[in-house]
DNA sequence: AAGACGAAAGTGGTTGA
DNA sequence: TCAACAACTTTCGTCTT
């Protein structure tokens, strides 16, 4: 509990409030109420300098405090200026009624909005750490749900679905290799209706994404099979290569990186098994056989003389 | 026996009339 | 809404190591 905020109470009309850092609160100091449902909304103020402040606000903060705030107030407030026993109420009274009523009225306007977010951060948070997102990263995804939301596209499709596509994307723009299957498998929506969102994000919400592309999924890939460094390199360079003749686009890039590993260990020596391969790559093996007959064609690579170039 | 290869048919999704 | 289509998968038989 430390510091105190401008503004009013809106129960008791005092002006002074406590912050619980914690739970990213706003209680009056004078009744209590806890006044807190605009802290979602100030993105920027939430920025903390230390991780744990950090996570400790983004995980529990919102949600809890949303529905606090909900909960307090989720009763409907009669019109009529009368107590209980019906005698008219005056005064100052009055005017906090009156107060409690407009700010009733505000909450539950935005109320879908709010609790759509509510249960998408969850859904969110959730989603991320079983994939092991980085906080910035996931942070860009949110920044991007709330864009589709603004724009509607939740709308008649499942909130899972919109929530994966916008962590799918966050990875693509952090270049964090996750694949769209990986994130459906931890998600509750399907592939399909993850995809769908992903290219109705894409087509309608602004940001920037760069291509899926081979190469970032070469790293991971490769410690999954344990290549050494230099098949590695190698296979980053057919990539490369295979790229700027364009024989990539349209492809499963998981199906280029495996192909141009399984001809990278063959050239270096640290040769693993097409099936091994296509597992680690999650295709199937003709894939990789596919691939890796487009890749020697066109690259003209051979397997007969000593590989030094 | 395991791995590599390729043909053929099937699948789920996109595109364009 | 339907058919054509591209990419990928499944399945299976055959050759190679």
């Amino acid at each position: 509990m430390t510091d105190t905020k401008g503004g009013t109470c809106l129960s008791c009309g005092g002006s002074s409030f406590t912050k619980d850092r914690s739970r990213g609160e706003m209680i009056c100091t004078s009744c209590g109420l806890v006044a807190s449902d605009h802290i979602l909304d100030r993105g920027p103020e939430w920025r903390a300098f230390t991780a744990e402040d950090r996570k400790a606000r983004e995980r529990t903060g919102a949600p809890m405090t949303l529905r606090i705030a909900d909960k307090g107030l989720s009763t409907t407030i009669d019109w009529r200026n009368k107590d209980a026993s019906g005698r008219p109420i005056g005064g100052q009274r009055r005017a906090s009624i009156y107060r409690m009523r407009r700010w009733h009225r505000r909450t539950r306007a935005r109320g879908s909005n709010y609790r759509n977010l509510i249960s998408a951060l969850s859904e969110m948070e959730r989603l991320a750490s079983q994939l092991a997102v980085p906080r910035d990263t996931q942070e860009t995804a949110a920044l991007i749900y709330r864009k589709a939301l603004k724009k509607k596209l939740v709308r008649g499709r499942s909130i899972d679905a919109v929530v994966a596509a916008s962590i799918y994307l966050a990875c693509r723009i952090h270049r964090i290799p996750r694949r769209l299957h990986e994130v459906s498998v931890e998600s509750r929506a399907t592939r399909k209706e993850v995809g769908q969102s992903v290219r109705l994000v894409l087509s309608q919400v602004d940001v920037k994404v760069p291509v899926a592309s081979a190469r970032d999924l070469i790293p991971r890939l490769s410690s999954d099979l344990g290549f050494k460094g230099e098949t590695v390199k190698r296979a980053t360079e057919i990539i490369v290569k295979a790229r700027r003749r364009g024989i990539t686009v349209g492809k499963d890039p998981g199906g280029i990186a495996g192909a141009a590993l399984y001809i990278a260990g063959i050239l270096e020596e640290d040769r693993r098994t097409q099936r091994k391969v296509a597992k680690a790559a999650h295709v199937t093996e003709v894939t990789i056989r596919n691939r890796y007959k487009d890749l020697v064609r066109s690259l003209g690579i051979s397997f007969g003389l000593d590989p030094t170039a």
